[in-house]
DNA sequence: TTAATAAACGTTATATTATAACACTATGTT
DNA sequence: AACATAGTGTTATAATATAACGTTTATTAA
């Protein structure tokens, strides 16, 4: 049942950077990439970025204005997010845990407020930087 | 065994203004609001910032690049912060719920990563706004 | 108590991240 | 065809954050 989105031309190529990137890239330095493809204006990145962040194909790391692509096939639709992320390295890895999801999914505050969505991230030292 | 904490002139000004306010601020609104006390530069700001960060008398809201106050007497440094923000009216709470944040402290990512820290941030509509 | 060291300050300049606004183009409905 | 919707390209500018440098104040330790 699952929707095959289909996206525009420069959505393609901004995704296209992201997936073959090997960590977070910075909008700016998207844009850089992409000159040689017609691509001019932050614009034009930013746009893209929203577009896939809505889709669910990419997140932002916010502790970091970057963006990582979605490697949990689970997340069309990203409402429960997690990463961990290296303060050395820079390295960020998306955590598709079920067992946190659910337990944060189905947190619920004292004081009345029913939550759509999280964002969590976890800072250390990776393996190699340990 | 708690050492108090003496803040610097520019450190308690900014301290002052976050802990009055109702919601979370920007830096640079933090900045309009003191150059009458002869603070006229955002590095004064973020200086300050910084440096009231490190102690864990306030948090940076990461998706929102704002600054609020903390709230809970036992994060004198900030390894474990939660909050839930308003989708609609901006409003931020902290969250400081024992079980929680003794759940993530413990979690352990597969890849051999120990955290250190961790930032949760849920979404949703708040009380007022639902 | 003074010399040394560290922390904070003030300032100018600039880098980085992100959006506004407007006109145009492609695509897909009714 | 007429209309709506999503995407594009472009210029300009807003908002967020840091670099670099010299000075001042506070702390510490000889």
């Amino acid at each position: 049942m699952t929707q095959v989105q289909i996206l525009s031309r420069n959505q393609q190529i901004v995704l296209d950077i992201i997936e073959k990137a090997k960590g977070p890239l910075k909008a700016y330095s998207i844009l850089f990439n992409v000159q040689k493809k017609g691509i001019n204006a932050p614009q034009q990145i930013y746009r893209a970025l929203d577009k896939l962040i809505e889709m669910g194909k990419i997140h932002k790391i916010e502790s970091k204005n970057a963006f990582v692509a979605c490697r949990s096939s689970d997340c069309e639709i990203s409402k429960a997010t997690a990463f961990s992320i290296c303060e050395s390295c820079e390295m960020v890895d998306e955590i598709s845990d079920a067992k946190l999801s659910k337990y944060l999914s189905s947190f619920n505050h004292k004081k009345g407020m029913k939550f759509k969505r999280f964002n969590l991230e976890f800072f250390g030292l990776c393996k190699k930087c340990k």
